[in-house]
DNA sequence: TTGTAGGCGTTATCAT
DNA sequence: ATGATAACGCCTACAA
């Protein structure tokens, strides 16, 4: 490695003191032109580079802002996250903060984690994935004042911290109407459990659009966990009742392709809609739901770094979804 | 935020001096038990953590490993990333590292921002996956000794820097085994074009195994892009010459599942295997050749943080794929 | 507009 | 075994 370059040599280089160069880095407009210039100059020949543990010991900023990955746990699902990370790590260089990542396997663990983060590396600030109702994590990071974003939004108290969500009520509506457009008049749901915010929104979507086209959703929807073969079992029995539905509207792509698969095994026509727009989807042809995550996650960073910079943009952002036809509907 | 607890604070605490505390840390031998205990009480009930910016201006050492996160080209393919980048992150974290993002469209900007990460993190080493042939990146960092491993190896010369590698061709003959176990005599191939070190293993496997069998495999195999419509296109050709294989080995699961969709186009019973056991090799039910992605990741930090902290270990590893039997084959 | 002095929290060196 | 002192590179007063 070649020798170190520091404020001290691009001054040398350059003749002026080491806080002209500085002034140069962090205060621009104070300096003469020609100066500036020259700095520059200097600073470009001999590819320096402000050292930021220096910086951060003097500022308490350390332009660093963490993100959990998680283990793909059901594996479709994944790729979302996937996908937003790549769209932080983008759009954090961008505005000059890395990405650091970690893990952890429940609340209490990730809260330990946040306390380890900031104590030794001084974070300035996380984006928090998957939240629910009463996140333990958002009131801990409240509490003592980090600054945070969350992709999904605080279903409890929607105006309580900054947020980035995608609006799934409206991603569901659109893939009910696509269905109702085609004629269709008894479109089931598969979604989650009640109880988690994600999958009430979705489902709502689905059931207010049919309520309002005059149709009745009663009976028409099935809930299980997320996975393949729940949705396969969902889809059975819907199709196995008197009048089985001649579309569906997923709350994943995991049980869209467990609903496709049941509608091939009984070699029926329905058609399935998705949700996510995971490769899998594109993979088999499914109509899916797509979330803009590129742009959720430069949304996320720009709250965050409008906090951290002194200058905050509006502190809740829903963006809307698409529909990507396919061969499914 | 409370006030922040450093070394002064515990030292204060504990009646001994800041130097004895950074003994406890960092050297705790050569500290006498009873002191230490107090010391180490003292740290406990203050939740003292290190500050990294001020040890790394010290030591020249950071605890930050980099990893670029790609966009998932195809996505069926990314998934893989994505589990190895987890399986980074949380050995990362057991070996008192953390791990950075970054992203790059190509090797040029790729070395620009090792430059960046250097000169303004002191990033201790880094991860790169996807090598191949003479890649400028591994001879950059080479050049300025700064230490990496590769996931995947440097197929010019072995033994130039350490790496951690699935044998690939073990896997495709495996999985050619298992079709010559089940009576299959014609075996097909469908991979990349000649040139990419992991592609040309992954036939290499597949090849030799058949020539063992006795088998010839000229004719038997296609050479595409990666991608479903690819895989479709290729196996559609050799379902359509005279003598059509009966199964069909792939290089990755995008293949596969084109493969797939060949097959079932013309009602063909043909059996076919995946490369990677990703999401949807399970969710389709694909039998596929599985790379221990954890483990992978776990020899990359140890080689790593061997390096790092001089105590290094064997520098080449090559691991083993397993064979995921699914309904396919 | 530019230069000088001091300190952020840690660890290495040297002295006790 | 423990303590004092200096230095890492930077930035923010303040002085010139």
């Amino acid at each position: 490695m070649a020798d170190k370059v520091t404020i001290a040599t691009v001054a040398r280089h350059a003749r002026v003191s080491r806080q002209t160069v500085s002034n140069v880095l962090n205060a621009p407009h104070i300096v003469r032109e020609e100066t500036r210039q020259r700095v520059q100059e200097a600073i470009a020949t001999l590819g320096y580079r402000a050292n930021q543990a220096a910086r951060q010991m003097r500022t308490g900023r350390s332009r660093l802002i963490a993100a959990r990955i998680e283990p793909t746990r059901d594996g479709i699902n994944g790729s979302v996250l996937d996908r937003f990370l790549h769209g932080l790590t983008e759009t954090a260089d961008a505005a000059g903060y890395r990405v650091m990542l970690y893990t952890a396997t429940d609340d209490g663990q990730e809260i330990a984690t946040y306390d380890d983060l900031l104590g030794a590396y001084e974070l300035d600030g996380f984006v928090l994935t998957g939240t629910d109702h009463g996140d333990p994590r958002t009131a801990w990071l409240a509490d003592r004042s980090v600054p945070f974003v969350t992709f999904g939004r605080p279903w409890d108290a929607p105006e309580s911290h900054p947020w980035v969500d995608v609006d799934g009520a409206a991603g569901t509506a659109q893939a009910t109407s696509r269905l109702l457009a085609n004629g269709h008049r008894r479109i089931a749901f598969l979604g989650w459990p009640e109880g988690s915010g994600v999958g009430d929104d979705r489902r709502a979507g689905w059931r207010t659009t049919l309520t309002a086209a005059g149709l009745d959703p009663d009976g028409l929807h099935r809930e299980t966990e997320d996975g393949v073969a729940d949705g396969e079992r969902s889809m059975r029995e819907l199709l196995a009742t008197p009048e089985p539905p001649t579309g569906v509207v997923c709350a994943s792509d995991s049980l869209a392709l467990g609903a496709l698969q049941a509608v091939r095994a009984v070699a029926a026509e329905t058609a399935v809609i998705g949700f996510d727009d995971t490769p899998v989807a594109a993979a088999v042809g499914l109509t899916s739901v797509s979330q803009p995550l590129a742009v959720a996650a430069a949304r996320c960073v720009e709250l965050l770094t409008g906090v951290l910079d002194g200058h905050p943009t509006d502190p809740q952002v829903l963006l809307q979804p698409a529909l990507v036809l396919r061969h499914t509907a």
